[in-house]
DNA sequence: CGTTGCATGTAAGGTGTTACATGATTAC
DNA sequence: GTAATCATGTAACACCTTACATGCAACG
């Protein structure tokens, strides 16, 4: 037997909670979603609330954190999880270990305007113009998450990494409209139909 | 009731397997999964074999798709899939749909960086500069896919998706770099350790 | 005194994966 | 003839979401 305890074969989302854990002494599972949705979010993911629980009862479980306030035994009272020496070993144990996991972008916009032959050429540019406001703001969300952080100490790598992300959802910007550019070029004669009069 | 027959509520991954039955006239499950690597895993997502499968399968009962060849009592030999006119029609719809789906980077190397805290300076190095070489060859993967396509009529809308998803690829390729460029110039005493001889 | 934010979960179900089993066809 | 590629699925399970239910605290 290996003394790696519970830390088998957890996803990468299990990792993701603990490491969220390893930024503050402790947090609720309420505190949790919200440091994935304002940093996680911009480069893996933001699970639902009701994740975040269950995966904090799991890591629990496995002894990879710990809970201060109510026992388990009472519901709905608060409940405050701190990362246990255990679990911080098996974070930094993953953290540091290569993977051949391919990076996936699931950008449900490029996926329509992929299928773009099958509408309107003014329907695709309608979707993509407003995907370029939306990333838009998703960048001004990332700058405002790295001036936060950039202001506390011990944040450097996090800061490091929102910037990376940053320049990820740039270049999306850059090819939603680069896109909108070839398509008035591809499709001259149906775009403007809103300026010009339709032809008898 | 409204003449939208099988077409309610289906994941995106649904319409990605419809829009790729859209290309071409018929296709195997099999040649669907090559698509769907060959394309869709660049901006998108690549399913498992016998996912799609059981997607089409879905998709026949729905009336989306029909299929030529063995029946369905027949195991093990082979069946040709075709979009129907209401599959047409669904996955027409469905692209000229808004949406406010936010976009997902699934990013598990920058996941790991971004707990660079928790491992040596030298173990993150490692694995964001081979994530920079797996991501260089995705690009060539990538501009193959648009050379091929190039080449075919009719697909100027996916070439136009994958120039964007290059870009996007490519992004990540310069942030992990900016990112390397950060972590000599913030752990400099940690990063030359294997050139230099360890201090005494 | 009502709305917003904090806070915790359960139940049910859909989505997607891995592991496995099987066989036909093509090329060397 | 045998290896690779084509080709098809099932079974079991893990992951994750939505919908729902509950209640406290603070602010206006």
């Amino acid at each position: 037997m290996s003394d790696d305890a519970g830390a088998r074969d957890l996803p990468a989302t299990a990792y993701a909670i603990l490491g969220i854990l390893c930024f503050e002494r402790e947090l609720t599972a309420y505190d949790v979603k919200k440091w994935a949705d304002a940093s996680l979010r911009h480069f893996y993911w933001a699970p639902a609330t009701s994740h975040v629980y269950r995966e904090l009862a799991r890591l629990e479980d496995r002894g990879l954190v710990e809970a201060r306030g109510a026992s388990t035994a009472e519901p709905r009272t608060k409940r405050v999880y701190r990362i246990t020496p255990g679990g911080r070993a098996a974070v930094a144990r993953w953290a540091a270990e290569p993977t051949e996991e391919p990076t996936v972008v699931k950008h449900s916009v490029a996926l329509r305007a992929w299928l773009g032959h099958l509408v309107l050429a003014d329907d695709v540019r309608i979707i993509v113009e407003q995907h370029v406001a939306q990333a838009r703001r998703r960048i001004e969300e990332i700058d405002r998450s790295i001036a936060v952080a950039e202001t506390l100490p011990a944040m450097t790598y996090p800061v490091a990494v929102l910037r990376w992300a940053r320049r990820i959802h740039e270049a999306d910007v850059e090819g939603a409209e680069a896109f909108l550019a070839d398509l008035v070029r591809s499709a001259p004669a149906i775009l403007p139909a809103a300026d010009s009069p339709p032809a008898p």
